[in-house]
DNA sequence: AGTTTATTAGAACAAATGTTCATATCGCAA
DNA sequence: TTGCGATATGAACATTTGTTCTAATAAACT
């Protein structure tokens, strides 16, 4: 398996954009709507792209085919089911799946790029503490556990209470949890910084 | 609403086809590719089940797409696909089906409460004359045609252009179209006030 | 008998599409 | 310097592909 960071800036680019037309339009695109979206004047910048994407075995080898430059590991279309909590129980680590979570809803694996539906859950926002972020109350965010990168909105366990928070560094780098309203704290790290999760999508409905 | 049981055996051996391609290569066939399979001598004589299969709403419109005879996924219990709209072009009042439409994506009906799919639509928004509600540059909005009340988000059709915006009403109890930035204006109603829709609903992804 | 519908065929066109060749710039390493 | 890899352009070519027009046959229906 050849590693996706042997990728340059640009390779990565050009792969996501394939993956996402996928995804979205359940096509892959041709090699000149891959060059409009980059801006670039020429159908052969795409097809260099496009041999060293083949050649790193990340899309498949195609021999002439319109729309053939399809990724190898085909993003999982459908949908599936993943629980929906009101609050996070206090102490929930690694496993939510031994809690009795009556309610489930469903997601759209491709748009929410959901990788493995076991380490995705949905959490239901209360408070107005991530109305900077337009998130409001009632609205239903999707976590997915993975490593969070500064900017990332997270689910963080504080207090044997879940949140949702933007991670950020104070001017010493350490992590520090920002609340997206004036009128509540950045929370200096407890010793023990518990994330659960990072925001990948949002989904709201209106009364 | 056409049944799928009004097809012909042939014209449903040819969905068949194309729906096992799609799943077992990722690629929608192409016209020649059917037509061999069926062991056809003219790609004319696939082109007719296409567009009966078409016309009844089993496989996407397209506009000289390769590739393009991508099937409708229906009915998979509690979801639909609905046009996804970059823009709504201008005058589309009643159908919106003769247009092509590259971009579908699926929802849940029961969670964005959804009657009829026919009469509901996605709307990719653009701009932040709505970041007052908590609608942002990238989301997408699901719309469905119904009449507005006071106070609802709607997609309205301003000199040939969709944009969302508030429905409220003046001291003299005349509709208005108010953005959801205090950098908008406040939009008088023109003689004609075509409203397309109501948003029930709200999908964001983050990057 | 006449009409419609489903099916297939053949030819041809226009557009879309993958591919190749030659060339150029930039940054970096040998 | 030289060379190399990544990036980009422009032109051109050969298929592939969707589409249209005309026509034929057979079965079902009026």
């Amino acid at each position: 398996m050849i590693q996706a960071d042997t990728l340059t800036d640009r390779q990565r680019a050009v792969l996501d954009f394939v993956q996402n037309q996928v995804e979205v339009t359940g096509m892959a695109p041709t090699v000149r709507e891959i060059q409009h979206h980059f801006g670039l004047r020429s159908p052969n910048s795409v097809q260099q792209y496009l041999v060293a994407l083949q050649e790193k075995g990340l899309i498949r080898p195609n021999h002439r085919r319109a729309r053939g430059n399809l990724p190898i590991e085909r993003a999982a279309s459908g949908w599936t089911e993943i629980p929906l909590l009101g609050a996070i129980p206090a102490g929930l680590a690694v496993s939510s799946e031994q809690f009795s979570m009556p309610e489930r809803m469903r997601v759209d694996l491709a748009r929410f790029r959901v990788q493995d539906p076991g380490t995705t859950f949905a959490l239901k926002v209360t408070g107005d503490s991530m109305m900077g972020a337009h998130i409001m109350d009632g609205d239903i965010v999707i976590i997915a556990r993975r490593e969070p990168k500064v900017g990332d909105i997270v689910a963080a366990l504080i207090d044997g209470e879940s949140t949702l928070k933007r991670l950020d560094r104070d001017v010493d780098g350490n992590p520090v949890l920002k609340a997206e309203n004036p009128r509540y704290p950045t929370l200096v790290p407890a010793e023990e910084l518990t994330i659960q999760g990072v925001m990948v999508g949002l989904v709201r409905t209106t009364k």
